[in-house]
DNA sequence: AATTTGTCAATTGTTGACAATTGACAAGAG
DNA sequence: CTCTTGTCAATTGTCAACAATTGACAAATT
């Protein structure tokens, strides 16, 4: 998926969960954190101190406690009993896996969808798909990147497992994939994207007609191209510049 | 309500196998909690409130706040802000997700392991795949089962992806996974188990010759058939049995 | 010199008190 | 009678103080 911006912020746009739910403090601290990780301004490995955090924001530890499990559960962050939170480090392997583990999920949902299919959701990939084909000229790699998450979101809402769906959205709001949308997007050429529609038209005909193994061996195609395109400019950043962000050579 | 009060200080003990778990409060609490759940001893939808809780257990709300945290973690509790805390409704339907998703993590271990195997877990493989082939015979159920769990578990391993190894652990230490354990295993007559081991035994052959495409088909047979059995069985208890435990309709 | 033991500051774990929010119920308005 | 509004108890959110544990460093021992 070379593409997936789903701040945190952002949870009310699209076809999002309807349910909203009141921002707690710890979840601010949370996100607050969690953005700080990613940008690189609490480095890999780095201890995160209680009080230094309720000091910095302003709150108490009792907050503070509850984001940084939060920070856990979300995987960023090392909880050791009695010793103290750490940036949880995020080598390339882990961004890897991370990539194959959406994949077998996504692969899952698509098989899911063509063997017993909500109308519902196949329009809205239809919908997705006839977007895809539109934008495969016009040349935005950005607004097409985000199509293609919202087509293969769509996918997962399909699967009609919950989950699924849950695990697809936890693994989502990772911090690796804020950091990925920085990635430049260069290798979004016209050649790519038309590839990509055409997968994506041909796991949407496939899911259509009931044929699982079709739309599973697209979906896969389209997403293993995706993966090792992004893998191979993240490797390139990384030896480009000096190992500033929370992605080390692990 | 009434749960047995915490022996907090023979808790610090090591490990009689050398390893020691750092068993904080919170974590004994969150045990105790979901055992309660797992049991039936705290219904389906039922909120869980802090202080009561708390009372019972002869700590403060503080630990328990956090073990209420560590059991959403593990999709035990939904943890709605401000309103509390409800033990997470467990449908049959649930049940089947839980099933797919570990099914489609299997799978993708599988194919890694075809595609790039790493000697020991392989060979750890052979030896769960040889105490599988010996046990078609004897015919104990339980030691079967058991086998095959984890020679599904060191396929896992064998994934060398952190992440899959993780989240199945995470999803295999749910509480349906001791429901379901406590469900009859008599339809693993000998024929289900002779054919059982077969395909566990084509799966570590095709993983040897690094042909992904079999050892995937292979696994897939096994746990689909695993799956669709041990739902079916689920599904007759329901019926039988009235709805005391955390199985729901759904 | 290397290892063990003792001490101490830094940090996490826990607690009880207080503030803020929710949901329910009753009183009043339309 | 139905709907809104006000009040109140129950419950969760937050805080600051206290207790327990850890890791580091120094002193003592072998």
């Amino acid at each position: 998926m070379a593409a997936p911006l789903l701040k945190l912020a952002a949870t009310n746009d699209g076809d999002a969960d309807g349910r909203f739910s009141p921002r707690t403090i710890p979840e601010q601290l949370a996100e607050e954190l969690g953005a700080d990780i990613v940008a690189g301004r609490r480095k890999a490995g780095e201890r995160l101190i209680e009080l230094d955090l309720a000091q910095n924001f302003g709150v108490s530890r009792g907050p503070v406690r509850e984001a940084l499990r939060i920070l856990e559960r979300r995987r960023m962050v090392d909880l050791l009993p009695r010793r103290g939170a750490y940036v949880r480090p995020l080598s390339l392997k882990s961004i890897a896996d991370l990539f194959n583990v959406r994949l077998a999920l996504s692969l899952l949902a698509a098989r899911t969808m063509a063997t017993s299919p909500v109308e519902s959701y196949v329009e809205t990939l239809a919908r997705r798909c006839a977007e895809l084909n539109e934008m495969v000229e016009t040349g935005d790699p950005i607004a097409f990147a985000r199509v293609t998450t919202r087509a293969v979101r769509t996918i997962a809402h399909g699967s009609d497992n919950e989950l699924l769906l849950e695990l697809s959205i936890d693994l989502a709001n990772q911090t690796v994939w804020e950091t990925i949308w920085k990635t430049p997007l260069d290798y979004l050429t016209l050649g790519v994207r038309r590839e990509a529609a055409d997968l994506m038209t041909e796991t949407l005909e496939a899911i259509r007609r009931r044929d699982p193994e079709t739309a599973v061996r697209s979906l896969r195609v389209l997403l293993e191209n995706d993966r090792d395109r992004a893998l191979a400019v993240l490797t390139d950043l990384r030896k480009e510049a000096g190992d500033l962000s929370a992605i080390s050579s692990g």
